[in-house]
RNA sequence: GGGCACGUGGCUCAAUUGGAUAGAGCGUUGGCCUCCGGAGCCAGAGGUUGUGGGUUCGAAUCCCACCGUGCCCA
């Protein structure tokens, strides 16, 4: 439809002879009376034509030509918009274009098969998801999800390093632990990993091999068998919400195919690199950064940069034309440097969409849970998963921007887990069901509906205010899906299924779908379906179930 | 100390990316089932968008300063 009134918008200027080069965008107007959509581009053209915007709209609209069996009259309003009001014979047609698009309405092939990769979670197997991590990779899976619908090839992809001195640590803290399990006395250091999951992993290698593991190093069996158990249950807890990952990239993979050494010889045939105090450096400020920053320490241990680039170096050579990278507030500090360095050795970084969700602040008993992994102070994700449930969680998740600082109090989620707003919106759904199971008793079904391959229901019967509204709404999912894709915002997806449910138990108050009238209950059933169609395509890009009954 | 982000009703958050009268949920006040699911619907109260300047036809949104919170760095 915007494309409608733009082409004609557009024959409208040229015929009463306005050269404008501001684009002409549409608004949906907030308020009933200023119509479906809503231009401004008059306001925005008036300055260059020399001319008031009022006065530009009104030359517009006087060689416009529009169907009238689609757009009533248009206005001029305020300083100069052009409102534009839509048929109820437009939006009923939505009906039939979600019935007939099904489970495939709202997609689209916006993103024309771009070859694209999410990363996200990206934790090292030290220890269990946290809350804090789940915020990441509920949205991380869901835009891989949206970027579907719109038509990318996409890739969900896992980074994470099992080398190092944290993995290090880890192996040692197991070790300690099995010594104390053959009873040793030992004393187990404070920066070790404190979780009550060290001593089970330590008790699991004592029962299968006794006391035979005493003399074993902490880099061997300790840590291969920790990164093993703690990467289970990483990935068992991601299944419990249905996140599935296509790859899990190594680090180490990096190092032993010669690609951290390869950026290094890059950085320096390019002059970006050089030696001081033992340390290897990148000349970020020959390149525009603000400091050069370490890449190899004195130790000879790389920094997380080198990787990091080395990575990224990765995704473009493995032929990505959009990669999506979503992290914790904690790393804001360092994809500066990251691109920076990808950039001067002449990767194109508009590739590269870094999202940054913050944290999440938990409260219990009044009081905030500080989150570590290594005190073990923190709360599972599985645990959460527990209390209020997969799609609650899901939903909590997914229904603030990134953006935000969320606080989420876990005695106020578990009580409110009968009232959270998934519900409200699962509800409509069950609902919806149930009215169809009802139908059927009363021997309408809704196949009757599509008998003999065709549509046996007359949408035109459809004219009270809430049915117009609801089919209205039905018709824009697929602007609000690639709207969602286009600014990685999963949160526009739930506001638009909540206004969908409230315009669905308006409707469903206001008129009965099973009545006398066979065929008025026919054209009603069709609404109700489509809306369930609609809901339930929803739900499927949120990752929630669409329940037929609760 | 420096960098990045965020401050919107009592609480948790929206606001179509600079648009018209700032909207939802929870909580709160009062109504609504003989009838397809009351996990619902309708109505009300509750706001100087942290503070102060600036940019323009127009600012919660952009710029500057300050205050507060979070994360990172030395």
């Amino acid at each position: 439809m915007k494309d409608y009134l733009k082409s004609k918008i557009l024959s409208a200027l040229e015929k009463s002879g306005l050269g404008i080069s501001v684009d002409i965008l549409f608004d949906r107007p907030k308020i009933e009376s200023h119509g479906d959509l809503s231009t401004n581009f008059a306001l925005l053209a008036a300055k260059e034509l020399k001319m008031k915007p009022r006065d530009v709209a009104q030359k517009v609209l006087d060689a416009l030509e529009l169907d009238p069996s689609l757009v009533e009259k248009p206005e001029i309003a305020g300083p100069g918009f052009i409102n534009f009001k839509f048929t109820n014979k437009y939006f009923l047609s939505f009906i039939d274009e979600v019935l007939d698009k099904g489970e495939n309405f709202g997609r689209s092939n916006a993103g024309a098969g771009k070859k694209t990769q999410v990363e996200f979670v990206s934790a090292n197997p030290t220890g269990p998801l946290t809350v804090g991590h789940g915020r990441g990779a509920v949205f991380g899976d869901t835009v891989a999800s949206i970027l579907q619908w719109t038509g990318n090839d996409v890739t969900r992809e896992y980074y994470f390093n099992n080398a190092g001195r944290q993995m290090r640590v880890l192996g040692d803290s197991i070790r300690l632990r099995y010594k104390e399990i053959l009873g040793e006395k030992i004393d187990f250091p404070d920066d070790y990993y404190q979780g009550e999951y060290i001593r089970d992993i330590a008790q699991h290698l004592y029962d299968e091999r006794g006391d035979k593991l005493k003399d074993e190093p902490a880099e061997g069996i300790f840590k291969e068998r920790a990164e093993q158990e703690i990467f289970d249950d990483i990935k068992r807890t991601l299944d419990r919400l249905l996140i599935k990952f296509d790859v899990f990239y190594n680090e180490n993979s990096l190092y032993e195919t010669g690609k951290i050494k390869e950026v290094i010889a890059a950085l320096e045939s390019a002059e970006l690199a050089y030696d001081k105090d033992g340390a290897k450096w990148f000349k970020a400020t020959a390149v525009g950064g603000d400091q050069d920053k370490v890449i190899v320490k004195s130790t000879g241990e790389p920094t997380y940069r080198l990787p990091d680039i080395a990575y990224h170096i990765e995704k473009f050579r493995r032929g990505f034309q959009l990669v999506v990278d979503i992290f914790g507030s904690d790393h804001i500090a360092t994809y500066p440097d990251v691109l920076l360095a990808l950039k001067s050795l002449g990767y194109d970084t508009d590739k590269v969409k870094v999202l940054i969700h913050q944290f999440v602040t938990i409260f219990q008993n009044g009081e905030v849970v500080k989150m570590s992994t290594r005190k073990a102070n923190f709360i599972t994700l599985d645990e959460l998963i527990d209390w209020v449930g997969a799609d609650a969680v899901r939903f909590f998740f997914l229904m603030r921007s990134i953006g935000t600082h969320l606080n989420f109090d876990i005695d106020l989620a578990k009580k409110q887990s009968e009232e959270n707003p998934v519900f409200y919106l699962q509800y409509a759904h069950a609902r919806i069901a149930s009215i169809i199971r009802f139908a059927e008793g009363e021997g309408i079904s809704t196949k009757d509906l599509f008998a003999g391959g065709k549509k046996n229901f007359d949408i035109t019967l459809l004219k009270e205010k809430e049915e117009i509204e609801l089919s209205k709404i039905l018709g824009t999912f697929p602007e609000v899906v690639e709207a969602a894709a286009f600014t990685f915002e999963p949160h526009r997806i739930i506001n638009y299924l909540q206004e969908i449910a409230e315009a669905f138990h308006r409707f469903y108050h206001a008129h009965r779908v099973v009545i006398p009238d066979r065929q008025l209950s026919e054209s009603r059933l069709a609404l109700c379906l489509a809306t369930k169609t609609v809901l339930a395509n929803g739900f499927k890009i949120l990752g929630i179930s669409a329940p037929e009954k609760m």
